[in-house]
DNA sequence: TTAAACTTTCAGAAATTTCTGAAAGTTCGT
DNA sequence: ACGAACTTTCAGAAATTTCTGAAAGTTTAA
């Protein structure tokens, strides 16, 4: 297997970016290279297309697997197994979002829920207490938000996105069609 | 400087927590540090309180600096500096989702647009290129509504979050308001 | 049951990141 | 201009992460 010179860079890139986005330079370019491949691609394909050990690629199998971002698939009458990216592009989105929610805000939320459970023990303590919940309200409303948004399908949530600025002013229209919820303010 | 036990855990979870949000573990926990404390601390009291060389410390300033988390102040008669974490908890969230932007999405949108300005040589380049394409407009859907919700004050914000399953109801009241636009499907 | 064709595991090597602490740099008062 | 009080830098050490490749494991066909 070799990469086309016009698919290289987006690979490597996809490593590069791979470590930000919470997994490493091989197996974002495991990645990458199964996004854009239209075939199925073996193991072996990986580890020469990407010159990288056979060890190597099984264990980011394992890694894109537990991400839920591969399927394997198998040819008749062969006994590899060949992976490819699973579903569409809103799919992995979804799943990414959904992946690092699980990694990066849930511990914190329980951290922090375990945290304010602990009574303060002097002024200091308080005020670590004050920042502590405002973090956990802010974190719960987006992981809330964020759960209620993967709900919606592909088609409503890119209505949603793409009304824009627009959405300040659908906020304005729903406080005059139901002004009894008590909204302060709104600039 | 030492930490009260009840805000130790706080600390080092944001050290763990860091690492995934971009920054690395003493990173994390200066920041933690800072963020809990009502004064704000000399670059020696994050040393001591971590226990971590004052070298480490001058480092993570500079990094949460360029980040644009945190602030330096003065005592009067006294020649130290003094940091401490910047603004409210949305101030923080606004930034690090910000600079996360910039550094996990951006670079990738650029690649993307100067990939797809190429011609594709062959049906295997013409399918990758579809797929950048398709990741590309995502990105840039996401990058731009995130950018407009960034312009809401988190009033507008907290409000448009707890609005929840609400969004998908305002959907389709604009479908009836404005049935003009052409929204084919909506289920 | 054997062996061929494959996949996984994991100890240690290699690469990368982070940290320390001494030296160099800066700023300010006198 | 000097020195005290501070901060930054950076070479090399330490810690951590990633990678290799040989060995062990699994599956299938005959």
């Amino acid at each position: 297997m070799n990469i086309s010179t016009q698919n290289q860079s987006f690979v490597y890139h996809f490593g590069e970016m791979g470590s930000r986005w919470g997994f490493n330079r091989t197996v974002g370019q495991m990645y990458a290279l199964l996004v854009i491949s239209e075939e199925p691609l073996s193991a072996n394909d990986l580890a020469s297309g990407l010159s990288i050990s056979r060890g190597n690629v099984s264990m980011g199998i394992k890694e894109l697997q537990s991400w839920q971002l591969i399927q394997v698939s198998h040819i008749p009458g062969d006994r590899k197994e060949y992976y490819s990216a699973i579903g569409s592009i809103w799919d992995m989105a979804n799943t990414v979002f959904k992946e690092r929610r699980k990694r990066e805000i849930d511990p914190t939320l329980s951290l922090l829920r375990a945290s304010l459970l602990d009574k303060p023990t002097d002024a200091s303590d308080e005020y670590a207490q004050g920042k502590m919940q405002e973090i956990h309200d802010l974190l719960e409303m987006v992981t809330e938000w964020a759960a209620e948004l993967q709900r919606l399908n592909p088609e409503q949530l890119s209505r949603l996105m793409k009304l824009g600025a627009g959405v300040s002013k659908m906020l304005s229209v729903k406080d005059q069609l139901f002004p009894n919820k008590k909204n302060s303010d709104s600039n």
